[in-house]
RNA sequence: GGCAUCGUGGCCGAGCGGCUAGGCAGAGCUCUGCAAAAGCUUGUACAACGGUUCGAAUCCGUUCGAUGCCUCCA
């Protein structure tokens, strides 16, 4: 019997727009597609904040007991500046600026990606695989599409035919648009444009003779679309329906509706049963964008180096001020908020190491460890509340202190259940780590401080309270602060 | 302009018809030589105005405000 089976979890899909209780294809198994970067530049909180909720999103679909095929890609071509015919392809555009070979852009961005991912302790998909990678099977792609006749080929760039599809089909159906609106929105724009209406997009373009990121095909020299790699790799690694389709909301449109648009005119059904989509990270109230230069660089917040933090903080103090918020709804960064979140996080460290050495009892006084599991699970199963699940994990936090200070009992049994637990929702599910040791500290500095500590001891023996406060404030003064506990004297250095 | 979403106590952020999370800050207490740190206790807020209902922050309508998408963006 596995975990799934005895809990039950509801997703909101975007699809419906309802909250829906999650059956996969495969009982057992759980096919997961989300986009990932188009690698051009660093990534930015923002877009960390996405591949953070799905990672924890994979997480928890596997504590859940599934078998969680997780593909997430790198969009290393194909992505254009817009879709014009003068669009240019955002890697070929920076190797241009760069004077440098398009792949090295590629690889730059990709070995940051994955660095700063790491850093925020993501899980790394099943896998990730490129656009430039699958170029056959997205020229097959386009060739099947053509055949349905929802494509159409211009001076060897081939089109998707939007009107035509949605003649048959539901164009605007994910993002609740209808394509009679947007036609009467149009504007009348530059008419040097291949493409029989604006609302269609491209599946293959044509390559200048400038353009460095070419591949033969059927109708020449050229480079996929955006939208089509993901199609393509979607189907080759998880069939023609699977069960969720992740991105951002920003992709909801056009991106995702060109995907169920190409997968319905290339293989008859709708290609996802859950498409799932996260929120935006705001900064000063605005969306973190790339083009508008309104974003934060994950460095600029590990090393303090930023003209909105007050200090540095730690991957993890970051994911769980991410996770303190629904992934669904939009989250404001701001040094107040990551401020309260630091305090927090380190308060719930810190009841987690005192876990550890909590005395047990008998019995086991008004801390009912298996209801308050179900409501940890509840709030997860809840379309992944990560906030209540954090609540209740301060309800613990504040049993453990009850126990420790002997206001309030704990069973053997009880203590290890509420062990494993914790850790696995706070370490596995949530994917927080504990705080390193002291970083910045060495044996020698240890030593010194210690060494203080003792003296400043003597002279609190002595009553020689004006030596002892010096000692206190001076090292305050350093940023070495001395916390007097019933087991003596520890310190922290900020 | 079109289509959406959102507006919760000092701040962040859940909840989305009755039982009214949580974190931070503030206040009080415990501890302490005094502090700090830590711990405990404490908060009836839901943009405005109407309406539905026995009952609304939660549903409906209007107004105001913010944001997102409609061109590239996680």
């Amino acid at each position: 019997m596995q975990l799934y089976d005895q809990q039950t979890l509801k997703v909101t899909n975007s699809l419906t727009g309802k909250k829906e209780v999650f059956k996969p294809i495969k009982d057992g198994y759980v096919g997961m597609y989300v986009c990932g970067p188009t690698v051009y530049s660093n990534v930015h909180l923002g877009n960390c904040r996405t591949f953070m909720s799905f990672d924890m999103i994979f997480r928890y679909l596997k504590h859940l007991g599934f078998k969680v095929r997780y593909v997430r890609n790198i969009t290393d071509a194909g992505h254009l500046e817009n879709d014009a015919d003068e669009g240019e392809d955002k890697i070929a555009k920076k190797a241009k600026l760069e004077q440098i070979e398009p792949m090295e852009v590629v690889q730059r961005y990709t070995v940051d990606f994955h660095e700063t991912l790491q850093k925020f302790n993501l899980l790394p998909p099943s896998i990730e695989p490129t656009a430039t990678g699958h170029i056959i099977e997205q020229i097959e792609i386009i060739k099947s599409i053509l055949e349905k006749g929802f494509a159409y080929e211009v001076n060897g760039s081939v089109y998707f035919d939007v009107v035509k599809f949605n003649a048959t089909n539901d164009y605007g159906k994910l993002s609740g648009r209808k394509l009679e609106d947007m036609i009467a929105n149009t504007r009348e724009l530059t008419a040097q444009d291949d493409k029989r209406n604006p609302q269609d997009f491209a599946l293959w373009k044509k390559a200048e003779p400038q353009h460095i990121m070419r591949w033969p095909s059927p109708w020449g020299d050229g480079f996929p679309g955006w939208h089509l790699e993901c199609t393509a790799m979607s189907t080759k690694y998880l069939g023609e329906t699977f069960d969720i389709h992740g991105g951002g909301m920003d992709l909801k449109f056009p991106h995702h509706e060109c995907e169920i648009a190409q997968a319905e005119a290339c293989n008859n059904t709708s290609p996802v049963n859950y498409w799932l989509h996260a929120n935006m990270l705001t900064l000063n109230g605005k969306k973190m964008s790339k083009s508008t230069d309104n974003n934060i660089y994950p460095s600029e917040i590990f090393n303090g180096n930023n003209t909105i933090l007050s200090k540095a903080f730690s991957p993890s103090v970051v994911r769980f001020f991410m996770m303190q918020a629904h992934y669904t709804s939009i989250l404001d960064l701001s040094d107040e908020a990551l401020l309260a979140s630091e305090k927090g996080y380190q308060k719930l460290m810190e009841a987690i190491k005192n876990l550890e050495s909590l005395p047990t009892a008998q019995n086991t006084t008004n801390f009912n460890v298996e209801a308050w599991k179900q409501e940890c699970y509840d709030a997860m199963n809840d379309d992944f509340n990560t906030p209540i699940l954090i609540a209740k994990l301060f309800d613990a936090v504040k049993r453990i202190n009850l126990i420790k200070d002997g206001k309030e009992t704990i069973s053997e049994a009880d203590k290890k259940k509420l062990t494993n637990l914790v850790a696995s929702f706070t370490f596995d599910v949530l994917g927080l780590e504990e705080q390193q040791a002291t970083e910045g500290s060495s044996n020698a500095l240890d030593g010194v401080v210690n060494l203080l500590i003792n003296l400043r001891n003597e002279a609190r023996a002595n009553k020689d309270f004006a030596t002892s406060d010096k000692i206190r404030d001076e090292l305050l003064a350093m940023g070495i602060q001395l916390k007097d506990g019933k087991d003596g004297t520890t310190f922290s250095i900020n």
